[in-house]
DNA sequence: AAAATAGCCTACTGTTTATGTCAAGTATTC
DNA sequence: GAATACTTGACATAAACAGTAGGCTATTTT
C-alpha cells in the first residue's frame, strides 16, 4: 500500500546524483541515466519538470548538463516529490485539488489528514544534504536539520 | 502522491461502522453500505477479505451480520489496510515480496524503508477504539474535535 | 560556417491497476 | 420452505503508469 510512482523514485535518484556534482561539474543526462539505471528519454521528463519547478538549473551545449538551483541541505526531499507526484493526498477527500461532501459526518477523515501530515513532516526534514552524508533516520541527527530545513518550506 | 486505494478507505470506514455495533449487534452489509455509501456488491468483497483475515466474524440467515472479532480498542488502523491493501511499500524495493537487485548502492533505499517504518508506525497506534472515541492525531486539537465526533456519531 | 554536443518538448502507446458490477451459489433462521 | 444474508468467482470499464519516439532549439568547438 501507499506505493511512490517510479517519476518520484527516480527522481530523487536524480537529484542525489546532480547533488553529488554540486556545486563544480554539471552532470548530463547520459550520465545520471547510466549511474542510476534510468532511460534518457525519461529522465528528460522527470529533470524538465524539476527545472520548471526551480530546483534545478540547465545548462545547454558541449560542456553542459544539470546542476543544483541551491544547495543541497535546502532541498528536502519533500519538495522533490511534490514536482513531481503533486501534494501528498492519502485519500482524495484531504486532497486540496479535489474535495469531499461527506467531510462533515466523516470520522476517517482527521485520520488521513494527520497521517498526511506526518508523512509530509517527515519528508521535510530529510534533504538532499542528508542523502549525501548517508544520515537518514534517527531522530536526533534529523532535528538540526529541521531548523535549515524549515526554510524551504515556504519556496515550495 | 502515496494514495490509498478505495478498497481501504471503504474497509476501514466498515470497520468503523461495524464498531459501533459491537458487541451486541451484528450489522447487515446492506446496513454498513448505506450508512457509509458504498455498493453492497463491493463491500461484499472488501468483508470477505477481512473476514479470512480473521478481523470480523459473519453470521448468516436472518438477524446475521459482521460483528469484530476482538474490541475495537485492539484492532489497529494498520491491521485494516495491511490485509486490504498488503504490507506497507512505498517502493517495489522495500516490499518484503520483491526486493531489488541494487539495493546494497542505493542512497534512496533506506529512505523509503525509513518512510515506511514512520508510516507503519503511526497507523499502528491508532486504532477503531480510538476513531470511536474520536481521538486522533494531535494531543491539542483531540480535544474540540472530540465532541464533534460524538455527536456525528449519534447522528449518522 | 558547419559539425558536434546537449538540453527541450510533446504526442503516442502498451500494460497494469483500480474500481466496481453481475450472477449464481450456500448457510441459517423462523 | 420461504426469506434472509453471507460467499464466490468471473467479467467490464476506466484511469494511471511507465516508458518510447521523433523532432526541435541552444551552445560550443573546429
Ligand atoms: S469520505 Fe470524504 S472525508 Fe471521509
Ligand atoms: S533502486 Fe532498489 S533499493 Fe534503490
Amino acid at each position: 500500500m501507499l506505493r511512490l510512482s517510479t517519476k518520484g523514485q527516480y527522481g530523487v535518484r536524480a537529484m542525489f546524483e546532480i547533488a553529488r556534482g554540486y556545486p563544480d561539474r554539471p552532470l548530463t543526462i547520459k550520465e545520471i541515466a547510466e549511474r542510476q539505471d534510468v532511460s534518457v528519454a525519461y529522465l528528460e521528463q522527470i529533470l524538465g519538470k524539476l527545472r520548471r519547478a526551480g530546483l534545478v538549473r540547465s545548462i545547454r551545449g558541449p560542456g553542459g548538463g544539470y546542476l543544483l538551483a541551491r544547495e543541497p541541505r535546502e532541498i528536502p526531499i519533500a519538495a522533490v516529490l511534490g514536482v513531481l507526484e503533486g501534494p501528498v493526498a492519502i485519500t482524495s477527500c484531504v486532497d486540496p485539488r479535489e474535495g469531499c461532501i461527506r467531510i462533515e459526518h466523516c470520522v476517517t477523515h482527521l485520520l488521513w489528514k494527520e497521517l498526511g501530515a506526518q508523512i509530509e513532516g517527515f519528508l521535510n526534514t530529510i534533504t538532499l544534504g542528508n542523502l549525501l552524508a548517508g544520515d537518514v533516520g534517527s531522530p536526533h541527527k534529523v532535528r538540526t536539520v529541521l531548523k535549515r530545513a524549515s526554510k524551504d518550506q515556504n519556496s515550495q
